[in-house]
RNA sequence: GGAGAGGUGACCGAGCAGGUUUAAGGUGCACGCCUGCUAAGCGUGUGUGGGUCAAAAGCUCACCGUGGGUUCAAAUCCCACCCUCUCCGCCA
């Protein structure tokens, strides 16, 4: 949520906000709004200071067993105003807050302005697409040459999306989880987090994903509860409504969780194999900083990110994304695409954000500094990354010739089989 | 799901047969005084948000779980809901 404030003194920074976003959002109404909201927070007071001072009036006059019947009936009619106003009061902010709901957050001023994805600024490059002597196959190849998934299984059990790993591919999924989470908490100082996958509408606000995008989650309709699209959700609103001490920051989170999306609207885009799914598993990383180190801390998570990646040797790039991509709560977003052999692209493994004070203010997160002095604080987040693209970019990365799949090193200590021949177990 | 108890400021805790309580008192915290030092004691201050103002001060409004209602007036009365605890039931 912006500075309704803000807002009001930097009409046309917003204005360019959301155009530069490709959002929709009626700024003048709110501009209208607020002004009306003020007229009428003023007349209110006027009368109900009068209503307290006559209210004295009334004690003292019972008191000395003086009429007041000319006095009630006089307030009745201020009360009866006071009521008239209220509602209205009541009405213009409820107005006034579900519109400020659908103002995005302003790109930070270093994002490429552009339209689309074409606008991305690829910002890094790290290691090399591996050379094979053979044609690689992909994912869905060797998978099915090693069991590993079964997808038609997966689809019948709950339609398409929704992925059911197999022998070693369900062995390797929880290990990579296992191995990140561990990297981040043991390398990176991060405390773990296990929360719950279903939220409240509340919760889901916090963090930006609705009002905006409610047709992208699923929805449990009877206690009006939102499957979590990533753990950045429940674990960003971790803090909701409470006030840190800013020697308690900054408070660095990692989490596992499955992440649900519906993907409206989004079908039949590389959905190949693991490459967009309904249901996947992804370990997040979240931030609470203190406003002045949040883009330190954007390059830090950034880094934490790509150590993932460094450690399992697979090459990779960072994208830089526009204005036009970036999602509507974030003010800056790196995205790391990892990249995969078998089906010779980048896919997105990882998008990291700063959201700055946006998250916060919807979910009434601040900091007291050490003056006393209240703020919000800045949350960030960034994968650690997602699952399904990261196997898709392992095997496709570390197969042979022969169609087997090695182990990465670092996953060796998790003790992960090998996938060779005789791994076809059932 | 059923029955009961409860939800008040950083914390504890009074107020709850409506009106000088614009939330008592205590603890904690901050500053000051006193003291050889510490403790004790004394004094002062101590929330959040909105409006007004160039800004500060000041003034003012709102906030006693949340949302409605009754009334000239609500922490206090009425209704609905949420959360916590105890017991029962049901399920793991």
């Amino acid at each position: 949520m912006i500075d309704l404030k803000y807002i009001r003194t930097h009409p046309q920074e917003v204005r360019n906000a959301i155009l530069n976003k490709n959002e929709k959002a009626n700024l003048d109404a709110i501009l209208a709004l607020d002004e009306n909201r003020r007229k009428l927070q003023y007349e209110y007071d006027q009368l109900r200071s009068k209503q307290h001072q006559v209210s004295q009036i009334i004690v003292l006059k019972k008191r000395n067993g003086e009429d007041v019947s000319e006095l009630l009936s006089e307030m009745s009619e201020v009360a009866e105003q006071i009521r008239a106003l209220n509602a209205q009061l009541t009405e213009t902010n409820t107005q006034l807050e579900n519109l400020l709901l659908t103002i995005p957050n302003i790109p930070h001023p270093d994002v490429p302005i552009g339209k689309d994805e074409s606008a991305n600024r690829v910002i890094k490059l790290w290691g090399e697409k591996p050379n094979f002597t053979f044609t690689p196959l992909d994912h869905l190849e060797l998978a099915e040459k090693n069991r590993l998934l079964d997808l038609p299984r997966g689809a019948k059990i709950s339609g398409s999306g929704f992925p059911v790993y197999t022998g070693i591919g369900a062995i390797w999924e929880r290990a990579l989880i296992n191995f990140m989470l561990n990297f981040h908490i043991q390398k990176h100082n991060y405390t773990e987090l296990a929360v719950p996958v279903l939220v409240t509408r509340k919760t889901m606000t916090g963090t930006g994903q609705l009002p905006k995008l409610e047709d992208d989650m699923y929805r449990i309709e009877a206690d009006d509860l939102f499957l979590i699209p990533t753990a950045e959700v429940p674990v960003t609103n971790f803090f909701a409504d409470e006030i840190l001490p800013q020697d308690r920051l900054p408070i660095k989170f990692v989490s596992y969780t499955p992440c649900f999306r519906r993907e409206a609207g989004s079908y039949g885009k590389e959905t190949k194999g693991l490459q967009r799914l309904h249901q996947f598993n992804k370990v997040e990383l979240v931030h609470f900083v203190e406003p002045s180190t949040s883009y330190q801390a954007l390059e830090e998570i950034r880094e934490d990110a790509e150590e993932i990646l460094q450690a399992l040797n697979l090459h990779y790039r960072v994208v830089e994304l526009c204005t036009g991509d970036l999602s509507f709560a974030s003010a800056k977003t790196y995205d790391i695409e990892v990249w995969a052999p078998g089906l010779g692209k980048y896919l997105e493994v990882s998008s990291i954000s700063n959201f700055e004070d946006f998250q916060a203010r919807r979910a009434n997160i601040r900091y007291k500094d050490t003056q006393g002095k209240l703020g919000y604080l800045h949350t960030l987040n960034g994968s650690g990354v997602a699952t399904p693209r990261l196997m898709i970019a392992l095997w496709e990365t570390y197969q042979t010739k022969e169609g087997t799949i090695n182990a990465p090193e670092v996953l060796k200590e998790y003790n992960v089989p090998e996938i060779t021949e005789s791994s076809k177990r059932w």
